[in-house]
DNA sequence: AGAAAAATTTTCACATCTGAAAATTTTTTC
DNA sequence: GAAAAAATTTTCAGATGTGAAAATTTTTCT
């Protein structure tokens, strides 16, 4: 990977359209005269916070300074002939005290949604404990079982086989086992389940 | 500036979300165990070569990494407490001479996918003629049947009840009906299908 | 509960980055 | 064209990042 001096030329170039020397650039950055040098010239792969004292310096994002194209270019070439299959079972398992998620294609990269299996485990709201909330949205489909869907603002919904509910994930939402049976759901999320400590 | 701690917390996030381990997300990147943790907890500043790598382990941009923002900025403006059932049978009916889509949730206007309850009619290639093509990415699980995916790229794919595939709907697609019964799938695309009839 | 395995953090030697100052190159001025 | 000034590159010592392996913590299994 021939980042270094594809970092290096950017910030000449930004350097040089603002018509500024290295001093100066080195007094609004604040990043010695040096390290800017060599930094230009590929000689050295500089430290995230040298790397947003230019970007503050040079008024960029960093995408800017690193990739050059930034947005449109992680986004509009995306991939064009993926094909990935999902087998039962297959996929990759997540644990959590309410649900077994079974993450499928976790292969494929950048997907525009994430297809998820999942074992719904809360068998009570209590039990569940908060509401869920996390960015885009999601589609659930239940496949066995029964499910109750609590949610931020709406009344309490029972679903069952063959039926599913499309909500926005920002709202406070859950999803309860109600039926005599384990609770088997196919989940359709815009954004990844923020899944830290 | 309190960027080092930012950036740990990108990483574990996107880490955990991808159930990766340090190990596994050190074997993915090419940056070792112990940096990607000391990374984490924001013991250090990383040198751009180890941030270009963490990205291409995590498939995401560098802007998402550092600064978080970027893709979650441009989606934060949808709205944020729909709520829709979508109970059996319910939905926009539309026949082709293929299929039988249902339209779930018709009344939900901006989603960001379609799910779509369909009925796979074809029983043939020819019967179906040429391959579909249209923007997008979809995810095909079958609920009921057995379906044979044909695609310009890849060979044909026997699914049953339970499977699912993942796929670019810019490259040519077919579905096909190859079990004895109906064959009953969800369909998640992210562009409307030209349905023309 | 205890043992074994897995995951994470820490240690430490070595490599690399950083910045002040010196050396060099380029530009300006007379 | 030479001296002075400005800009850039190089040098070098101290600071910091990196990765293998050890130590620790957490999880899994019985």
């Amino acid at each position: 990977m021939s980042y270094k001096s594809e970092i290096g030329k950017r910030v000449k170039q930004l350097r040089k359209a603002e018509g500024l020397t290295l001093v100066e650039l080195a007094a609004r950055s604040g990043v010695s005269v040096s390290s800017i040098s060599k930094i230009e010239n590929g000689a050295l792969s500089p430290t995230l916070d040298v790397i947003l004292k230019l970007c503050d310096g040079l008024s960029v994002a960093i995408g800017d300074l690193v990739t050059g194209a930034e947005e449109e270019q992680a986004r509009s070439n995306a991939p064009n002939s993926r094909f990935a299959p999902a087998m039962k079972g297959d996929g990759a398992l997540i644990s959590t005290p309410n649900y077994d998620y079974l993450y499928l294609c976790p292969d494929v990269k950048n997907k525009q949604f994430l297809p998820i299996h999942a074992r719904v485990k809360a068998r009570s709201e209590t039990q569940f404990g908060d509401l869920v909330r996390h960015g885009g949205e999601e589609f659930l489909y239940v496949l066995e079982g029964e499910v109750e869907v609590h949610s931020e603002f709406y009344e309490p919904l029972i679903l069952k086989k063959g039926d599913g509910v499309y909500l926005d994930s920002t709202m406070g939402h859950a999803y309860i086992n109600t039926g005599d049976e384990d609770a088997e759901v196919l989940c359709i999320c815009t954004e990844r389940q923020p899944y830290d400590s």
